[in-house]
DNA sequence: TGTACATCAGTGAACGCGCGTTCACTGATGTAC
DNA sequence: TGTACATCAGTGAACGCGCGTTCACTGATGTAC
């Protein structure tokens, strides 16, 4: 079980995750590169300068949100990229999952992509960096498949970042759609299926 | 043959279009919706207030710049993704040509990259519509092609968008790569060609 | 349990600075005759 | 060709405003005894 914070520990984190929550509204309508230091505290009701005490900058608060957002999915890959099901069933099951996350956590994911070819480095590295760390679990995970046999390392990499890329692609498609009737939803969902679809035949066909 | 401006026309035209490369330049480091007008004005060598005879706001300049990093792009997809040679060949041809492109206007592809998830709504979707010609105009070649006989519309649209997808995807890692030894670029190359081929070979198993 | 001191998250005033926008202007270019 | 007037790209001063950062502070929480 975990230790238990004191009062003022338990405030702070309570601050700085009022702090992540705002600049995350905020960011909606604007780029990380021109949030500003004071349009997030007073968003958050605080004095400007409590923001130094839990950030160096806007930069580095973007930095902390790059984990909020990214750090908790590396758990799903697992059963994402499982080989359970037919391949149809898997590729149905991975766009819902991944529709279903955008529903849930729009504000992270339009961060993810805004931000991914963003005006701050240190943000931009910091997903890189995540994704990086998807494309190899991907890859760990997809070298478990049976026709995965006789596949070089590097190709196994390729396609782990292939699928990446076109789960980002297909969440910034929901993204657009979420506050479309039902009907263009359905169409997003059925187009990204048969761009995996599509992959899934190349990934069969790839030797030989 | 073309008309002769007036000096007058043709040095607003000058004026312009440095308002236009300064913009540029200062956005490798920024996103549009931080630039500001008289950042810009000031790299130019005018006035602050010369901003407003060119422009309505930096959003404004921001869809011009669109205009001129995709628009003359058009006439080249017709070339690019012709049936001319084998599939490797033209996969080669595809990524060297993306390759060229991002060498030789490394600040036009960061620009769009950046902004297509920008945070400046009008610029958005001045990147969304010139895409979706170019997802337009890559199906209509496509549909020249033998192998596309029994390919529905959709399915056509699908694989053309995945496509133009695809080519930004390596612009963008291309651009990451710009300044790395010949190395990393030839390596960059050589993962964006084998998932165009993993694609293609998706493409001719896709019906049966 | 109580006391005395240390820590530190959040405050509020102050600073110098660059911002976007307005306005009336200037002087070179364009046009009508 | 010359003259008189119109156009309009670029100027420069001025404005009110919000910015990031500094600093000494307050008072609740934590700790040592």
């Amino acid at each position: 079980m975990s230790h238990t914070l004191g009062i003022r520990q338990a405030q702070k984190q309570k601050t700085r995750q009022a702090f992540l929550d705002a600049a995350l509204g905020l960011l909606e309508e604007q780029s990380l590169s021109s949030l500003g230091l004071r349009e997030v505290t007073r968003a958050v009701g605080v004095a400007p300068t409590a923001f130094y005490r839990h950030f160096r900058s806007t930069a580095d608060l973007g930095v902390a949100l790059v984990e909020e957002a990214l750090g908790s999915l590396h758990p799903m890959i697992g059963t994402t990229v499982s080989p359970a099901g037919d391949s149809d069933q898997r590729i149905g099951r991975a766009v819902d999952l991944i529709a279903r996350h955008v529903d849930a956590y729009p504000a992270h994911v339009r961060f993810i992509a805004r931000e991914r070819h963003g005006g701050v480095q240190s943000v931009r590295e910091a997903i890189g960096a995540q994704l990086a760390r998807f494309a190899e679990e991907v890859k760990a995970e997809l070298a478990k498949h049976p026709e995965s046999a006789g596949w070089s390392d590097d190709d196994l990499l390729m396609l782990a970042g292939l699928y990446v890329d076109q789960m980002l692609m297909t969440a910034s498609l929901f993204l657009g759609a979420l506050d479309a009737p039902e009907e263009e939803r359905a169409r997003v969902a059925d187009v990204a299926a048969r761009r995996m679809r599509l992959i899934s035949i190349g990934r069969h066909h790839w030797l030989g």
